[in-house]
RNA sequence: GGCGAGGUAGCUCAGCUGGUUAGAGCGCAGGAUUCAUAAUCCUGAGGUCGAGAGUUCAAGUCUCUCUCUCGCUACCA
């Protein structure tokens, strides 16, 4: 307990500014960070927690045009609406930025030139295949043509699968853009790789024995096993080059002469986000950002989902160390996911509990969230949120042992001693003492949890004071010693007083509002957590007035959430779908051959999940068409089916075999797929137009 | 398909480097009690630790096979 860094960053994932956020986010990145946070700040220790937008990326470009307005209204709308919803649940970061800053560009632009200056990437200006339907280059696995060894014509631009050939992409005959079929150009760009398989080496050596450049670096066996696993099965499977920049016009541009319309890529921009926020931080509070990033004794750790894990354990690090001078990260506790009652949390299914819709539907109430949250937060396996969950939590160990036992102290001393704290005698019995001990370990053992962030764990050996404060009221009943020894009602009282002071400081992270009521009502205000573990409230202190600190929640509340999830009835009528695509022509449909067939055989493709190889009779052939429709359907399913066929679809191999066209689906809301049948009496072989 | 993490009492989950009768909270049953928000406290019932095999004096804890869940990844024309 003695060793500690002399400073910790705290970073938590960037929200992603096009939805708004849920209790998932809230349990997975969030909570956990602003729950150690808060505890470090409660030890005086020097910790700055930064957090912000991610406003880049082509879903965000998507979202603008779907609404018919501009990227940046979008994420000014979210930047707002997320930072509100953290408020409500007290999220408390010391500086909440954004990515789409004049601020961040700049230093991204910085950070990337310096990489590049450094021989980071791999920089490859050559003619590449441009697709001028989609408007974009095409990565060599994008072109498909004709071997020129073998003449197959599903060759793609690096390799032929038929003869095994290494192929450059100009090598192919008659090249076709996989993306739209079009004809690609051949035109000259610039692309930056980085090529993670250089930096193996020393990867293995900081993710397995912890240590960096020959130095101890920080404790491996610290890291959840879920995280290390994931990294190491990254880096024993090889690391593969990463393209760091996209073709898109929303983003941090490329510093570099000629790359207009290259953006960086967003797994490279957001995280820089955390060093763009740190900068403002302390820009913002007259300080210096460099030892947060660059001091030796500083502890870094960035709080993350499990779906973030590798960027933020592997490819952010080589970026770092690369640029050099950046420490790299001590610890990364990702959490697992939190499902909500029985099914996993969905934005678009509205399967979610928002964070500010709680707080509209449950005002002041931040802190039970927080707890039953706290309670269940997805350490090392999924989490499963319930709503009958959370009023039993809030109901029974809130309400009732947190809430009754401060209750019940405040009455007896109200009633006995006048609401003054009563002098104790000092003369302890056996009992006295067992619970003074406990209260005594209290606070280190919450701690020793916390700075392990095993949250649950610290959670209850915060309420296990309050389980003993109840207990102990109930065997030494000082509404019977009253009548016979005021002196050991005193002591009784004053204990109890006590252990209600340190649960006070020890649940301050958890339950920060109802902490602040307890402390002022103590008036044990502003003590830091170190003053912990022994007799706090002084003799003859009055006590304040303290309203019932938890209402209980009720089943007609519990109903009523449970009751709005899934689909919005004011979505019902008018759908949440991608956009139209742009305009087409009638040339372009009447270019596409569409025929009713019949499905006469089917097979799963071996080696891939969701692939079924068809057999579909179309009237004039019979022909094998591959489709990614297995996880939906078994192959009896479709056996006899009609379908609708787009017949004249320039054959592709896939996985091993050759398809001859493509049944057409619809796919529906639930991320289901029905077939398109064509009515009764369509035969193999119509023509649909 | 490859890889990773999980599968422990009705529910939500702990069980670190293998070692006496497998734990906690909630729920349930019985009892005690009344200061308190019908709150609290005590006692108890409940588990072949996903299935099967193996290593060991000893396995929830190690190895192998299988199975289910989640994630990453490839293939979804």
């Amino acid at each position: 307990m003695s060793e500690h860094p002399a400073r910790t960053l705290v970073t938590s994932a960037l929200p992603y500014a096009n939805g708004p956020i849920h209790i998932g986010h809230i349990a997975g990145a969030y909570l956990p960070a602003d729950l150690y946070v808060r505890y470090l700040r409660a030890r005086k220790r020097d910790v700055v927690w930064v957090c912000g937008s991610d406003e880049h990326g082509a879903a965000i470009t998507l979202r603008a045009r779907k609404e018919g307005t501009t990227p940046r209204a979008i994420v000014d709308r979210y930047h707002e609406e997320m930072q509100a919803a953290f408020r409500g649940l007290d999220i408390a970061f010391d500086h909440y930025d954004r990515t789409s800053s004049p601020q961040h560009h700049a230093f991204a632009q910085e950070f990337f030139l310096t990489l590049l200056e450094k021989g980071a990437f791999t920089e490859e200006t050559r003619k590449q295949f441009f697709d001028p339907v989609e408007n974009q280059f095409l990565a060599d696995r994008y072109v498909q043509g004709t071997c020129p060894k073998c003449q197959h014509d599903g060759a793609f631009g690096d390799q032929c699968e038929k003869c095994g050939s290494a192929l450059s992409p100009e090598e192919l005959i008659d090249p076709k853009s996989t993306l739209s079929g079009a004809t690609p150009e051949w035109k000259d760009t610039t692309l930056w790789y980085l090529p993670m398989d250089r930096h193996e080496d020393w990867l293995r050596t900081y993710l397995e024995q912890g240590d960096l450049e020959g130095h101890a670096h920080h404790d491996p066996k610290a890291w959840k096993a879920h995280v290390l696993g994931q990294c190491k099965s990254w880096v024993d499977g090889g690391l593969q080059s990463r393209a760091m920049t996209r073709d898109l016009d929303w983003g941090v541009p490329v510093p570099v002469e000629g790359a207009d319309g290259k953006v960086l890529y967003v797994w490279l921009d957001a995280p820089l986000g955390y060093i763009t926020a740190t900068k403002n931080w302390a820009e913002k509070n007259g300080t210096d950002w460099e030892p947060y990033w660059k001091d030796k004794d500083t502890q870094l750790v960035h709080f993350i989902g499990k779906d973030n894990i590798v960027f933020h354990c592997i490819i952010f690090p080589i970026l770092l160390k690369e640029h050099g001078g950046y420490l790299l990260p001590h610890n990364v506790p990702a959490n697992e996911f939190m499902n909500l009652e029985g099914d996993k949390i969905s934005t678009s299914r509205n399967w979610a509990v928002w964070a500010k819709e709680y707080i509209d539907d449950f005002p002041g109430r931040s802190d039970e969230m927080r707890y039953v949250l706290a309670s269940i937060m997805p350490e090392q396996k999924d989490a499963e949120f319930t709503w009958e969950d959370f009023q039993a939590r809030v109901n029974n160990e809130l309400a009732d042992v947190l809430g009754n036992f401060v209750n019940r102290v405040l009455v007896l001393t109200g009633k006995y001693f006048d609401g003054k704290v009563p002098a104790a005698s000092g003369l302890w019995t056996e009992t006295d003492q067992a619970l003074r001990e406990l209260m005594g370990r209290t606070p280190a053992a919450v701690g020793e949890s916390i700075e392990r962030y095993r949250f649950r764990d610290a959670l209850q050996h915060a309420m296990g004071l309050v389980r003993a404060g109840n207990k102990y009221l109930t065997e030494e009943e000082p509404w019977k010693v009253i009548k016979s020894d005021a002196q050991r009602t005193a002591d009784i009282l004053n204990l109890a007083l006590q252990v209600t002071a340190n649960a006070a400081i020890v649940l301050a992270p958890f339950l920060p509002r109802t902490s602040e009521k307890l402390s002022a009502a103590l008036g044990t205000s502003a003590l830091p957590w170190d003053a912990a573990g022994g007799d706090l409230v002084p003799t003859g202190q009055p006590l304040g007035t303290l309203p019932i600190l938890f209402d209980k929640v009720t089943d007609e509340q519990v109903a009523a959430q449970r009751e709005k999830l899934g689909p919005d009835a004011a979505e019902l009528g008018l759908r949440d779908v991608e956009p139209e695509k742009p305009g087409t022509s009638f040339d372009d449909f009447q270019a596409m051959d569409l025929r009713v067939a019949e499905v006469v055989a089917a097979e799963k493709v071996k080696g891939a999940d969701k692939l079924l190889q068809l057999t579909v009779r179309t009237g004039y052939d019979e022909r094998t068409v591959v489709s990614g429709i297995a996880e939906h359907f078994a192959p009896e399913d479709v056996v006899g089916r009609r379908v609708t066929l787009l017949a004249n679809l320039a054959p592709r191999k896939i996985r091993g075999v050759v398809s001859q066209g493509m049944v057409l689906m619809a796919s529906t809301e639930d991320g289901g797929l029905r077939f398109v049948t064509p009515e009764e009496g369509a035969e193999p072989g119509d023509i649909i137009r």
